[in-house]
DNA sequence: TTGTATGCGTTATCAC
DNA sequence: GTGATAACGCATACAA
């Protein structure tokens, strides 16, 4: 061990923990400790150090499943970079909804001595943790349990207001709006925003162009059409995700509709590979995926007893090309109420 | 501890690893040391056994970035999954470039007492592995190093060569190849892949036909563009990925070609976003990412002094609705040598 | 057939 | 200012 190569003893943990106690000692002595380190280089058992502090400085992430869904890394990644700037590692266990496999994965996180657990999942939905886990802090990262534990979400009701609010600034009057299955949570909230904003703008609230798709381009593509081809088609519509504005685009195109001339149109999800290339270019509104996972580690970690059990994290607009004044039978309004630019 | 409540020692050892010296137990003790454990719902601690044993059964995932490519979900999937069937759990360390994170990440890897690591990346180049790792077994999954570690690559060349017989066996001679930048190992192996078939079914080369892109949309576009609007234009195009493919999509419409009618193509990387849900939907070729994921931990874990050092794993074509018998002069050839069906 | 003792690499409590 | 030494929870060689 160093110990042997520095001639020295445990004095070398007060060195290497730099503890307070690591002052008393004689600049050669510490000197000569750390001659040894680089010596040998050594490098500290965190496994040994676990199991004498019992604490592992490890967090572990359970998920369901580990889909395509493209922003699970914009989380993962949140989690990570945040845990590594504190310390902590993480390590995330995907359990593909098998309940076998779910049982074992509990078993491995308790076994392995994780100091804490985050339950996260690909889309917001109620989750039920394992009793099991009560040993443990415990923060849900985009889902929730019923017995209110710690929990950050995404302010889906904030969003859905901001992305009508793009279309209300610009002008429109008109406001479609392409729901997602309908007890979902994010369908829930988006469409309280929605309902939101248009109440504050003074806008009568009609229930008939609220239309509710299935998330799916080809959902998209009915409800648009079920939009567009009224006699008083809405001037702007938005859409639950990113997918069903696609399938608005093609309803849109195929009715020689321009957008944004003829029509505009706001996505959910900033999903890049879909509104960040549609042609011409989707607003649409982006889930703070990668904050949403800094904030989880920090809740865990800053346990408070008498901290809020909710964390929501603000869903904004990013402003592309697909949204402009409405256009008044025929000619452009001239009206120059354009949202702002943003970055991508 | 569980020793106390049983009334027993350290035979609580030999049962809970059932180990050969168990059978040599009275059946009485054995039942007594079970109870126990059920009774305090006992867990060996895993860490203390790894200090012990000195293998923590635990592997970590080197991994530069987590971007947003879908995939890198699918590697990490077929790599946790067959870790858990062998009993190992796997910790994914990004370390994203930044060179600071990465000497941590190799700190902490090294201080965290992994049996083994896997280098990975998200798209197959050469990469430098620390020395500090060579005390540890170590694979190379998607990528390679300069002296010839065990590694899992894909097949790219046997994928290339796949894809242009898609278009050979529907019955197509002048076939275009949007290739990706020039100096990319998919790129290379793609065009190689593509020059056997030809060669294989006696069609010449001709190098005209084959045009370098970015793989971006707009890089695709623009070669579709250069190949589409000579007089002798090809009857089929394979793209060296989904989101040139796309932009070939743009340029065919444009001037009025139907897919596959008109124009046959073929996509790779089978990107579900896009191959999946264009319209026609497009025949594309599957990087078999969990499948290298899977294979990386086996080829770890298996290490035998003289295995082979390459492992790859085959790129099969997903043929949907993009490729057609070429028509000859405006009719259609009625030829029937359509590729088979299959599975998206 | 079962119990005892020792060490894995740390940290922490005391002596010196 | 620094060095012994006892845990932490387990596995294992050896004694009983």
């Amino acid at each position: 061990m160093a110990r042997l190569a520095g001639v020295s003893i445990a004095t070398v943990s007060f060195v290497v923990n730099d503890d307070p106690k690591a002052k008393t000692l004689t600049q050669a002595t510490r000197d000569r400790v750390n001659e040894a380190v680089r010596m040998l280089d050594y490098r500290p058992n965190l496994a040994a150090r676990g199991l004498r502090t019992q604490r592992t400085h490890s967090i572990a992430v359970l998920t369901d499943y580990l889909t395509s869904v493209p922003w699970t890394n914009s989380t993962t990644r949140g989690v990570q970079e945040r845990a590594w700037d504190r310390g902590y590692l993480v390590t995330t266990i995907a359990t593909g909804g098998d309940p076998t496999l779910r049982k074992g994965a509990i078993e491995m996180a308790l076994a392995r001595q994780f100091d804490a657990v985050i339950v996260t999942t690909d889309f917001t939905h109620e989750v039920e943790v394992p009793a099991e886990f009560d040993s443990l802090p415990v923060v849900m990262l985009n889902c929730f349990s019923d017995d209110d534990r710690p929990r950050v979400l995404p302010g889906e009701q904030g969003g859905g207001k901001a992305a009508a609010n793009v279309l209300i600034e610009a002008g429109h009057r008109r406001i479609g709006f392409i729901n997602g299955v309908r007890d979902t949570y994010a369908a829930k909230e988006r469409r309280l925003g929605y309902r939101d904003a248009l109440q504050e703008a003074g806008i009568p609230y009609d229930r008939t162009l609220v239309r509710t798709g299935n998330f799916q381009t080809d959902g998209g593509y009915e409800q648009a059409v079920a939009l567009l081809d009224r006699p008083d088609r809405p001037s702007g519509i938005m859409c639950a995700n990113d997918r069903m504005a696609v399938g608005l685009y093609y309803a849109a195109f195929q009715r020689g509709l321009r957008i944004p001339e003829d029509l505009s149109v706001v996505g959910y999800d900033n999903h890049l590979e879909l509104s960040g290339r549609a042609v011409p270019a989707m607003t649409s509104v982006q889930l703070p995926h990668y904050e949403m996972g800094m904030a989880a580690v920090d809740m865990l970690l800053d346990q408070a007893p008498d901290a809020p059990r909710l964390r929501e994290i603000a869903c904004e607009p990013v402003i592309r090309e697909s949204v402009a004044p409405p256009c008044t039978a025929g000619a452009g309004t001239g009206d120059l109420t354009t949202a702002t630019p943003r970055a991508n």
